[in-house]
DNA sequence: ATTTATTATATCAAATTTGATATATAATTC
DNA sequence: GAATTATATATCAAATTTGATATAATAAAT
């Protein structure tokens, strides 16, 4: 049941290797599913194995298992700095409103 | 002791309210703050008090506070994101490598 | 095909966040 | 300046995440 989802999961982390562009029109899709494969994708062009981020980041290879695999909503961003301070990367967030969002004069 | 911090908190608010530029610099600053103060501007620009705010996301005044203020290193994204659909924005989450990341060949 | 290495899953206690209530402080309004 | 509204702080139980260990499944290598 579970594994019906994660190989899903596989083959689209390898599309999208294969085909760069189509990250873009994940930002619409699940944030979870993309922070996942941001994470995922940074640790394999590190050259880094789940063992050995997890030894940077000071935890265990299946946390950070989980990290990738897991619909990530309910973490907290604490992981996800340690993480990515990891990796050398810088963890970037915004709030973008959607619309013009100003009162009306 | 804790007013302190926030009295500065409040008057860089106003500053930065003020001079919007400033706010790319503060980039390098702690996450923590920048997100509190994402939040606090576009609720204000919504035109929302934190009560209101709050009715919108299911919660109570004092959490909306809470996340405004607080160092927020430590909370989840599924937090982030309800606020964020409340106040109609989108919670964009971005880990950008510092340098390129690739493997020698 | 067997080993060996890598990644995924299950589970559980400990740590942390969340929601809630109550209350204090600050800011507005009249 | 008193009253009302808005925001901040404290606290605590409940819910959730985290770290850890053990183990299963998958992939890679020999």
């Amino acid at each position: 049941m579970k594994r019906v989802k994660d190989d899903l999961d596989r083959t689209m982390k390898q599309v999208l290797k294969e085909n760069p562009r189509l990250q873009e029109g994940l930002d619409k899709a699940e944030q979870a599913w993309d922070i996942a494969f941001q994470i995922y994708d940074l640790r394999k062009k590190a050259g880094l194995t789940q063992t050995q981020l997890a030894k940077l980041v000071h935890t265990k290879q299946s946390n950070i298992a989980r990290i990738e695999t897991a619909d990530y909503t309910g973490y907290t961003l604490k992981t996800l700095e340690k993480v990515t301070k990891a990796l050398k990367a810088k963890l970037e967030i915004k709030i973008v409103p959607s619309q013009s969002q100003t009162i009306n004069p």
